[in-house]
RNA sequence: GGGCGGGUAGCUCAGUUGGUUAGAGCAACUGGUUUACACCCAGUAGGUCGCAGGUUCGAGUCCUGUCCCGCCCACCA
């Protein structure tokens, strides 16, 4: 027997005890089944647990536990990544409140204070993920920085470096001055600043009093132009394209050139040329064979170059100070306000700097193979529109600066000859174990993009490309994945690098990649994009709002099943999610009513097998069911059906809602209500059926409760998950002796009694009745209404409280409702207001005569009889006749009233 | 500048290939402890489906235009 009150804490910590202990999550390669594989994407080591982590890895757990349910070999992959520039700087912090930087500690100690970190703090994250239930093989979890992981990362940079597509180079990189590190276009996210523009006069050489005005937001780099530029066809401009003219900080003359690529509309027209500091004049520089002038360091300070003056000032600083100066010597036109879009470091949240430097970059393999694998639909997104976003970034995609300047990672597998020009490829060794002499080289300092060494996540973890650990991990077996469920703001970081890692190593180089060969490279076959959450108003949750929710408060306060069900049932597909607390309480809601419909159970005798289906049939007596329980088992058939529908279209809080909808009106609301005028086998039995497949279809979604009841219930001496669950069709032949043949013309049945009952009530409710139990009704009907309702009688009688509900021959002077099956009266027992309720029925009668008005029209519209199909037409003749004679006996019962006075 | 998503009840959202009288939950209001459940039950009220055209017998659903809100991409200094 359970317990009185549902309280979810102390079970949910004994059941995931009990799954872990039984091994119930741990993989198996099985060959006579269907392999299910998913990896969680790995959380950051720094990372703490915040509502999309929850959202996730509920879904996630819901398709593991539901693969279970349809007996496929389950692996579910955890793991945890190293989050390379998020853990520097951590570190770095802490070594700043002992005044020390990285390099006072040394490399060696400073990677040891990292490790440490890691040990003190690394998996709290994923104990946190244990509260929500997750049901990952935690045999199998991997972090990015295992000795293992580390050398299949090195092993993939030098098979690409093998095959050509890594390259070092010297280019003008997104330089991040306080991480000191090279970004990625992907690390730099754009951000509205309000800035100054500055219109900046240089004056013409060779016409000495005549100026040409810059417009610039950025005077500090002004010491590093080396041109200026117009457009070629800019009439404005011609006389001056080929002269020269003063830059107006350390005075020099530079030439001014001519390119297509000034916009003559834009300021002036004329742009001030510093290819050290800029994207596009990097561009132009190298077509006019310019030389690149820095004059920023890579701490974001001016450097010598900038001249005695600026020299050792801070970017901005020194922004204010060449505007004053420009000021005061008169190159100074005017300034105005105006907004522009900056670049900012994603992690340390300042302005990137361009800077040129020397870089690893990788140009990607198999970006054509990675659009078609994803426009064939051998990996299908959900939603589909991701797909145009991932083939846009595809078809615009820019080489990979993989080389970071930090020392958290994975370190970069070149070594170069000490002494020697380490540009010259003569002097390089790149590989996994490097040289035979490590004491003639010296490796090169930096490390990887951490995003680098995710991409080959899902063949890696299953011990790719070490044969001997492919085969024990199953790799061959468990290998393509089949979903993916991430967040759509890491399409670009994660995903499609996974794509193409994937489509790439997985197998030789090869000129193009056969439909098959893609099929079997690829690492998932689908990717579930979630939606981000945000809080009531809208807002992305932030750790500085303040508007984040702790979910271990949440799970504390309402279970882990309250939130899982919470959540994804405020998780509309594909767009984002207002939280909102409310959704969680009603989540843990449904558990307690799941939990007390239990309660109710367990009144009835608990003696006969529920140990399996065939089990509690055999308790069934045929000619002991009657409609209601033909009506409950055919709705839940009924509802297996669309909610497989649902569940195939990973279509979560829809699938919810139907089951949300059957155990609470269907079963609860009515059938438990029903059923507590009866007696007998048969009932507890029908019931003990539609528990057990409850308890079945809920499981994904709040597996703890539904594991306590089902153990506590006796439905198996198995695991809940182990247990396999029918489709409606496997169901159904099991309930064979009962004929479902009629079962439509009985859910109609009752359909009527249900409308019948509502009305009365609502009649009852009406007249402020509704705590009266000795409140008579009447009813009036045709003779096959009055067999129905005869039929159920005592159901009725129940349902509305009341000892008296007859038959009456007329048409009483009483209030009435009319519906499908007659007419009701309900004897107030007061006298009646005639006035008030001639009104009632007169309004009842309006309404009825707006619907018989819309399916008139409908019918004497002959296009609409021509054109329209059969059952269309149909549907509105009945609905018009139904309608009719509802209004024939309101009519009477009007009439009825008025002739008394 | 380009692309995507959204605008349906006070709030959050369903509404599947156009088809019977546009739904649910929450909030509000009314009444209720009847032996599973007040984390409950019964009932009431609340909508010109952003706006304007069009196609159609029929439009929340399809087309065109338009206005808001949000996101992504993009080198106008």
């Amino acid at each position: 027997m359970i317990e009185v009150s549902y309280s979810p804490g102390d079970l949910e910590r004994k059941w995931y005890a009990k799954w872990l202990e039984n091994d119930l999550f741990k993989r198996k390669i099985a060959p006579d089944k269907i392999a299910y594989t998913v990896h969680m994407p790995p959380p950051n080591v720094t990372g703490i647990l915040h509502m999309g982590h929850i959202l996730n890895n509920t879904i996630q757990d819901v398709l593991i536990r539901r693969a279970r349910q349809k007996n496929q070999s389950v692996f579910w992959v955890p793991g945890i990544d190293h989050a390379g520039i998020s853990l520097q700087i951590k570190i770095e912090k802490e070594l700043a409140k002992e005044n020390k930087t990285r390099h006072d500690v040394g490399r060696e100690a400073f990677l040891d204070l990292a490790r440490k970190w890691r040990e003190k703090h690394g998996n709290i994250i994923l104990d946190q993920l244990k509260k929500l239930g997750v049901s990952c093989d935690w045999s199998a979890l991997k972090y990015t920085l295992d000795p293992d992981y580390y050398r299949t990362v090195l092993a993939m940079f030098v098979e690409w470096y093998r095959r050509g597509y890594i390259y070092k180079g010297s280019r003008l990189v997104n330089w991040c001055p306080v991480s000191m590190t090279a970004l990625s276009d992907e690390e730099v996210i754009m951000r509205q600043q309000n800035s100054i523009l500055y219109y900046v006069q240089y004056e013409i050489v060779e016409k000495p009093g005549t100026f040409i005005t810059v417009a610039t937001t950025r005077p500090e780099t002004i010491m590093g132009d080396v041109a200026v530029a117009v457009h070629p066809n800019d009439e404005r401009y011609q006389e001056f394209i080929g002269l020269h003219c003063w830059r107006p900080v350390l005075c020099e003359s530079i030439p001014i050139i001519a390119d297509e690529a000034i916009l003559k509309d834009f300021g002036t027209g004329v742009l001030k040329i510093t290819p050290a500091h800029d994207m596009v004049d990097f561009e132009i520089g190298q077509r006019h064979g310019l030389a690149a002038i820095g004059v920023i360091d890579k701490n974001g300070k001016l450097n010598h170059l900038a001249g005695p003056e600026f020299a050792e000032m801070d970017r901005f600083e020194a922004r204010k100070r060449v505007g004053e100066y420009l000021k005061e010597n008169g190159f100074l036109l005017k300034e105005e306000s105006y907004v522009n879009n900056v670049g900012f470091s994603e992690r340390a949240g300042v302005p990137v700097e361009p800077m040129l430097s020397e870089q690893w970059f990788l140009r990607y393999p198999c970006v054509e193979e990675a659009k078609l694998a994803v426009q064939k639909g051998f990996i299908h997104f959900r939603p589909e529109r991701w797909e145009k976003t991932y083939t846009h970034w595809l078809d615009n995609i820019k080489d990979w600066c993989i080389s970071r300047q930090l020392w958290w990672g994975h370190r970069i597998p070149v070594w170069y000859r000490k002494g020697k020009d380490r540009n010259d490829p003569q002097n390089w060794h790149v590989s996994v174990d490097g040289p035979e002499d490590p004491e003639n080289w010296e490796q090169d300092e930096d490390v990887l993009d951490t995003w680098f060494s995710s991409a080959i996540w899902p063949s890696a973890t299953l011990g790719w490309p070490d044969e001997g650990t492919m085969a024990e991990m199953g790799f061959n077996y468990f290998y393509p994945t089949e979903d993916l469920v991430t967040g759509p703001d890491i399409i670009f970081f994660w995903v499609a690098r996974m794509i193409m890692s994937g489509l790439s190593l997985l197998g030789d180089e090869e000129k193009r990649l056969s439909d098959d060969e893609i099929r079997r490279r690829i690492p998932f076959k689908n990717v579930y994009f979630t939606g981000i959450i945000r809080d009531h108003i809208g807002r992305k949750m932030s750790k500085s709002l303040g508007n984040s929710p702790d979910p271990l408060d949440l799970i504390e306060q309402y279970g882990a099943d309250g939130v899982r069900m919470g959540l994804l049932s405020m998780a509309p597909n594909g767009q984002d999610i207002l939280f909102s607390e409310d959704r969680v309480a009603q989540g843990k809601k449904l558990c307690t009513k799941l939990w007390n419909s239990f309660r109710f159970r367990q009144q009835g005798s608990m003696e006969g097998d529920r140990s399996s289906i065939e089990a509690i049939v055999t308790r069934i007596d045929g000619d002991s069911l009657e409609t209601d329980d033909i009506t409950i088992l055919g709705k839940l058939l009924e509802i297996m059906d669309t909610f497989e529908r649902t569940m195939a279209d990973y279509e979560f809080s829809r699938a919810l809602q139907i089951l949300h909808t059957f155990f609470w009106s269907n079963y609860c609301d009515w059938y438990i209500e029903i059923s507590k005028m009866r007696t007998g086998e048969t009932i507890w039995a029908v019931h003990d059926l539609i528990l057990r497949q409850l308890l079945l279809l809920f499981h994904p979604f709040i597996p703890f409760v539904t594991e306590e009841l089902w153990q506590d219930h006796g439905y198996g001496t198995k695991f809940l998950n182990e247990e396999p669950l029918e489709s409606s069709d496997e169901l159904r032949q099991k309930l064979s002796q009962i004929d479902f043949g009629k079962a439509a013309t009985l859910i109609e049945e009752i359909e009527h009694i249900r409308e019948l009952v509502v009305a009365a009530r609502a009649l009852k409710a009406q007249f402020g009745l509704a705590s009266r139990r000795d409140v008579k009704f009447y009813f009036k009907a045709d003779s096959a209404a009055n067999e129905v309702i005869e039929r159920h009688r005592q159901d009725i009688k129940y349902l509305l409280l009341t000892q008296f509900f007859e038959e009456t021959v007329e048409a009483l002077q009483l209030p009435t409702t009319i519906v499908t099956l007659g007419s009701i009266h309900i004897d107030t027992a007061d006298s009646l207001d005639i006035e008030a309720e001639k009104e009632r029925l007169s309004h009842e009668l309006k309404e009825l005569d707006r619907l018989i008005e819309i399916n008139q029209k409908k019918l004497q519209n002959e296009d609409f009889l021509a054109h329209a199909p059969q059952n269309i037409v149909g549907g509105a003749r009945d609905l018009l006749a139904e309608n009719m004679a509802k209004k024939k006996e309101l009519e009477a019962v009007l009439l009825k009233l008025s002739s008394i006075q």
